[in-house]
Order: C-alpha cells, then sequence, then structure tokens
DNA sequence: CTATCTATCGCAAACGTTCGTGCAAATGAT
DNA sequence: ATCATTTGCACGAACGTTTGCGATAGATAG
C-alpha cells in the first residue's frame, strides 16, 4: 500500500487515511495534524491565479489599472467621484479588454434582472406571436430582455411555467391564460412577491391585477349590428368556452344588438366550443338542420370562420347570399379566402405593446394598482357578409 | 444655516460640511472623528435586521433550523453529507417557508444560466414563429429558458442583439441571419468567449459552427421536377437576395432539373428579390410580357406565391391551366387560397427543434465541434399546379 | 482499550457587481 | 498661515448561492 504524502512535512510515515469524502480518498498526517486528499485545485488553478479564461472583470481592469475594483466600476457608470483622467484612463483600458459587465452579477446585486416574463397559450398562430412580438418591441427599447413560456393551452403547464419564471428572474410577468385555466390560485399565490403581473387578452376578473383587452363586447357588437343592418336575422354565434370573460362579452354584446333590433334569441344559435374543429363543423351541421334556418354565422375566430367558409362552399351554400359569415379577430388568412372574410380587428400588436407598456410603468413607477386598458378595435367589412343596406 | 446634528455625539457643533457625495450633503464631525450623511438606511433596514420583506433564503432557513447555511444547501441538493433526519427537518422547513432558490446567485457561482438566446428575424410570421415554437419546446423539457430578440430583417438591430445576449446572460445562442446580413464578423468577435452558437435556416457558410438547415436543394429540385413533369417547360424562378446560401441552392436544385431534362436556362427567368411586394409583382409584370411567355413561377416563399396568384387571378390567367405556381414554405395560407398552393413543407417547426436540440447537446457536452443538419422536406403538390403526367 | 475510520456538520472563500463610508491630499477662504 | 471644504480614490460589506476543506463525535477494528 503505498502511503500518501503529506503536502506539509513531505513525510509519508505518520500519515493514515481519514474516511472517504466524495468519493476522493483522504488522508490525516499526525505530525502536521492536517487532513487532505490527493486531487487538488479543482475550481480554479491556484497556483498561477492569473491564468484564468474567464471573460475580463472589473477586477482585471483593476489589476491593469493599478486602481481599486470601486473606481472601475464608478469609472465606467459614470460616477461623479473619479476624475477626468482616470475615468478616461479606464475607460479606454476596459474598451481595450473588451470588457462586458456581468449581467448576472449586476442583477443579483440590484435585484433586478431587466428581464420580463411573458406566458403564452402558443406560438404557432399569428394571432398569439403578433402580441409577442408587440411585447417583444417595446420591452426591447426600454432595454429589457423577453423569456417566453408556451402554455400549450395546459393549465398544468401554465402553473409551472408561472412558478418557474417568478424565481427571481424576471422584473415582471406579462400572462395570457389558457382556454382550460378557470381558477387562478396559481397567480393569486404569486402576488405577495413584489412582480407585477399583468393580464392580456384572456384575463380573469377575480384576480386585481392590471389587465390589457380587446374590447370584445362593442366588437361583437359592431360585427352583429352590422349584419342585422344587412339583412340578417338568424344569426348563429359561436363562442369559446362559457366561464371565459371573453366568451361573457361577446354574448352580452350580440345580445345587445338583438334587444335593440328587437329580435328573440334564440338558445339554439348561440353554441359554446373549444375552439376544436370537430367542435365547430359540429355546431355548424346543427345550424344547418334547424327548422327556421339560419341566414348568418358570426364565429369567434377567424380560423373557425375560414373553416366555416370552406365547410360551406363544399356543400355549396352560397357566400353572402345564403348565409353571411363573419370572423373576429382579423388574422391574414381571413384576406386570402375566398370571399374575403368580414372580421374584427382586435388588433393583437397593439394588445401586446400596451401590456408591455403597462407593465414597465408598474414595473419603474412601484406603483402596482391595477389599471384596466381596452384595446379599440375595427370592424372590417370584406365579401363575407351583405353590404349594410344603410335604412337602418 | 442649520447645523448637521451629528449621530454619534449628538452636538452640533463640531460637524463641519465634507463635499457632497452622489448628490447629498456630507458631514463631518471632529469629535467623532466620524462621516456621516443625512439619508441613512437605503438598502435595507439595519437596526431591525430581521424584518426584510425579501424573500426567504437559505440564510433564513439555516436560522430558523439553527444549522448553517452549507447544511441547508447540501440539505436541499440531496448531499450525501447530510443525514436523513436532518434533511427531513430541512425540506420540511423550506416547504413551510415557502423557499425558492435565487435562481441569479445560482448562476453567478454555477457560471451557467440554463437560458438559450434566440434571435430571428420576425416573430409575426407563422414561418418563424413556429421555429420559435420547437425551440422553446425543446427548451422546456430540458429545463431551460428562452430568451427571444427580434431582428426585423435589420442587420444593425441584429448585431447589437447578439452583443446583449452573449454577456454572461445565455449558456447558448441560436441565431437565423437578418436578409440583409452578409457580413458575420459580429459573430466570429462572439467565438472566442466559449458560448456556442448554432445557426439555423439562413445560415452563413464562412462561419465554422453548427447549422441546421432546410433541404433548399433537394427541395428546389423537387419542385421543379414536379413542373417539368406537368408539361412545363419555361419555369420562372423568384429567388432571395443572390448573397443569401439559400438562394444559391435553390438555384442550384432549379438548375439541376433543368439540366437534367435538357432544358436551356434563360437568365431572364431567373430573378432575385428581397420579398417585398413591389419587386415580386416588377418580377412578375416582367415576366408576362416576355416574348416566349412563361408557363410556371416558382417563388421562394408561399407568402409571395399567394399574393401572385392573387396578381395573375386578377389579370384573369388561369392557374394551373395557363400557369402553374409553385410556393416554398407550406404555410397555412397556401391552404387556404384558390387554388390551393402547391409548394414543398420545409419543415419550419422540426428545424427549431432540432437547432434547440444541437445546442443544448453542445452545451451539456461542452463539445462545439461544428455540425450540420439537414432536414428533409416534403413535396405537397395541390391545385395550382398541374398534376404530373407520368410519362416522364 | 487503542488505532483507525465514518458520518455529519460548519467555516470561509469564491462568483462579479454596487454602494456606504473612510481618508489623504488638494483647494479655497480668511 | 490656518482652518474649512472639496476632490478623488480605496476599503469592505452585501447580494444568495456552491463547495473545498477542516473538525469532531461516534463507530469499528484489532
Amino acid at each position: 500500500m503505498p502511503r500518501a504524502r503529506c503536502p506539509k512535512c513531505n513525510k509519508t510515515e505518520r500519515v493514515l487515511k481519514s474516511g472517504i469524502i466524495r468519493g476522493k480518498q483522504r488522508f490525516y498526517c499526525k505530525d502536521c495534524n492536517y487532513h487532505f486528499t490527493l486531487v487538488h485545485n479543482t475550481r480554479k488553478s491556484r497556483s498561477h491565479p492569473d491564468t484564468h479564461d474567464r471573460p475580463t472583470s472589473l477586477k482585471d481592469i483593476a489589476k491593469a489599472a493599478g486602481v481599486s475594483i470601486t473606481t472601475v466600476s464608478r469609472a465606467l457608470n459614470n460616477h461623479p467621484d473619479i476624475s477626468e483622467v482616470t475615468r478616461h484612463e479606464i475607460r479606454k483600458l476596459a474598451d481595450l479588454m473588451n470588457y462586458q459587465p456581468n449581467i448576472i452579477a449586476q442583477s443579483l446585486v440590484n435585484r433586478s434582472t431587466n428581464t420580463l416574463g411573458v406566458i403564452i397559450p402558443n406560438l404557432e398562430t399569428t394571432f398569439f406571436s403578433s402580441m409577442l412580438s408587440g411585447i417583444q418591441h417595446v420591452a426591447a427599447q426600454s432595454g429589457y430582455r423577453v423569456v417566453i413560456c408556451q402554455s400549450d393551452e395546459s393549465h398544468l403547464s401554465e402553473i409551472s411555467n408561472l412558478q418557474a419564471l417568478m424565481n427571481n428572474m424576471i422584473d415582471g410577468l406579462l400572462i395570457c391564460h389558457t382556454l382550460e385555466t378557470s381558477t387562478f390560485d396559481h397567480v393569486r399565490m404569486q402576488l405577495n412577491r413584489n412582480i407585477p403581473i399583468v393580464q392580456f387578452y384572456r384575463v380573469s376578473e377575480e384576480l386585481e391585477i392590471s389587465k390589457i383587452l380587446a374590447d370584445d363586447e362593442h366588437g361583437a357588437f359592431d360585427v352583429t349590428v352590422n349584419l342585422v343592418r344587412s339583412g340578417c336575422k338568424r344569426i348563429a354565434v359561436l363562442l369559446g368556452p362559457k366561464y371565459l370573460p371573453i366568451t361573457g362579452k361577446r354574448e352580452a354584446g350580440y345580445l345587445k344588438v338583438l334587444k335593440k333590433w328587437k329580435i328573440k334569441p334564440d338558445p339554439r344559435l348561440i353554441r359554446y366550443v373549444n375552439f376544436s374543429n370537430e367542435s365547430v363543423m359540429a355546431a355548424v351541421e346543427e345550424w344547418l338542420n334547424l327548422k327556421p334556418g339560419i341566414d348568418a354565422i358570426f364565429s369567434i375566430s377567424d380560423k373557425s370562420a375560414v373553416q366555416i367558409i370552406r365547410h360551406l362552399k363544399s356543400r355549396g351554400i352560397k357566400i353572402p347570399q345564403a348565409i353571411s359569415v363573419a370572423g373576429f379577430g382579423n388574422e391574414y388568412t381571413g384576406e386570402i379566402v375566398e370571399p374575403k372574410l368580414t372580421t374584427f380587428d382586435v388588433k393583437t400588436k397593439e394588445i401586446g405593446e400596451t401590456a408591455a407598456r403597462m407593465l414597465l410603468e408598474q414595473i419603474i413607477s412601484k406603483d402596482n394598482t391595477p389599471k384596466t386598458i381596452l384595446i379599440k378595435g375595427e370592424f372590417i367589412q370584406r365579401e363575407s357578409t351583405r353590404k349594410p343596406s344603410g335604412l337602418f
């Protein structure tokens, strides 16, 4: 058994084993009263502390300039305590050594990361990705980074994303809930940390935080009004899940028009679906078999509306002569489909921009009093509905 | 002049001004030999160090459990040095106190952030946002966050985004260059840091880093072959800017088919555009005025192809009877337009997923040897081109 | 019972910043 | 010349972790 050599007295006689620590054999020299293991210098080369390959730090510049770390930091931050000559000298040196501040260290001491978190149901449709685009632009303008999470319309995923993001990583959160999300305890639990949260598009009214919404009620009102004015009397409406505030708002807008025009609402014409193609088509088929036929379909989303148009066309139904179809959202496909889709532009990008601006404002002002902003949309008359006659 | 009171001796007589520091007046008490400013306790309440409103840290748990910070850290990290009882005790306490580790502090000491950076030209089109979606999914599976930057097809924006992201913030970078980007020094400058970079979709061959590409040459080959087989002989092709590798690859695929079928290439049929609608339409108009007319248009992107279809239809040109139109990319709109667009599915989401997987592999293995992966796409025959006769 | 070993914990240094304060030298006022 | 003030810089603590190593009480072997 080759005895270990004590690094202090350089003898081997009085050295004995002293347990195993993290897989390595440890030794103990009775003479020197010294514990040691055989593998050393794991973390950094202690023999030559200069030969690190790390990016240059303030310490490196300080050493090169012959000043303290503090001075370098202050010089680079334009602190008034530093003289013009020193500042200049240090800046030149920092440039030369290609110094880039370590954002992580800055974040640790400043307790802020200049990062916003975004939780969004989906990125593969322009509807949401354009919101994200708006968010990212506004954030970048203010020097904020954006980290994103897709919940994929899964409530559980939303919860885990939320918890992951809120761990000291972000200065504020933007969230657009999934279709599944009907309880909000996971958000409520995070409110005691002092990280502001702003909901956008799909919001919950039971939370006392800021919200950015599309003007769903007015939007649905506008669309329905235009359908009525064009002569439609039996307008079927496709809505989202019943517990979503968006659904309620749109239904309210729709019903308000019927009431104003004294049209008796037919509950069979109001259907709540989960956006899946099957549920949409099932609703449409039922409508088509109704005894007093329908003369218009107002769909929750442009995507469904486009599917409906294709379906009706395949069944030989003329649009808009027999049935008018209107969508909601103003996605690009609505411009491509034939006939071109009448819809309501909810200004998704503007929603994202406004949400980000509000969040940044809350972060900077440190004032978290809840505000709500409605983004006004715009009715877009195209070809899938008849033109209003103007007699009303 | 109200003299300041010394916080030590509580006298005002021997206190004199001592410069201005960070905007605040400083004082000096000759008796106590003590410097002070009037505003105190900015960083934390030093009088009652217990009454912080910070999230619970290891230190808090340590104090509550009566052990050292080290022990708490090790208990929570399942370090073998900690006994079962202690570990249990501490975990229970941590749960109770709602402890969440500070990711920033972890990142600082571990020198890794578990974060990937993505620079992407645009988010408002499904083409790129679905790549991002793929990236995000793969990253999330491995516990990595994703921070995104849009370059908005601006070279300068790409550069500044790149520099901002590379400052210790991310463990690896995924980049898809802008249309403007023809020099790559800004990327080359970052290669000496040991942060792996992977290019995807739009790549540069002059950089020795990993790349994930669509199979442009085969894709263009497949599309062109199908046009030729359907009887087209004068196939106009719309390409991107000449300096993009993608352009070269597609042109090569196109030319290879012509050569194989012994069709003499006509330089007037090959146009390089910058994706703007005007440049596309200008090219189309020139083609339509050519003496021996064209019988097919193969477009760089589905978006342009759809625009071309609408343009040709508005001029009364039958598709595909008079002119076939094929796109590239397989965007959703191609399915909506009439006639439905024949195109090539480049599998954007798969490109994103593969890029993220490769980057993660490089990060974990610490092996940055460049690899290149071609993502195989799929030709999609729809209605905007004639069916191949099968005689060839 | 002694010699050795094991299990379990704590100390303190690092990671790269920012910032309150100390302090000597230069400057200004009388 | 003397004292009051300003200037310019440095020291060291703090942010919340991780981790190498030291230390000790109990266990085990001989």
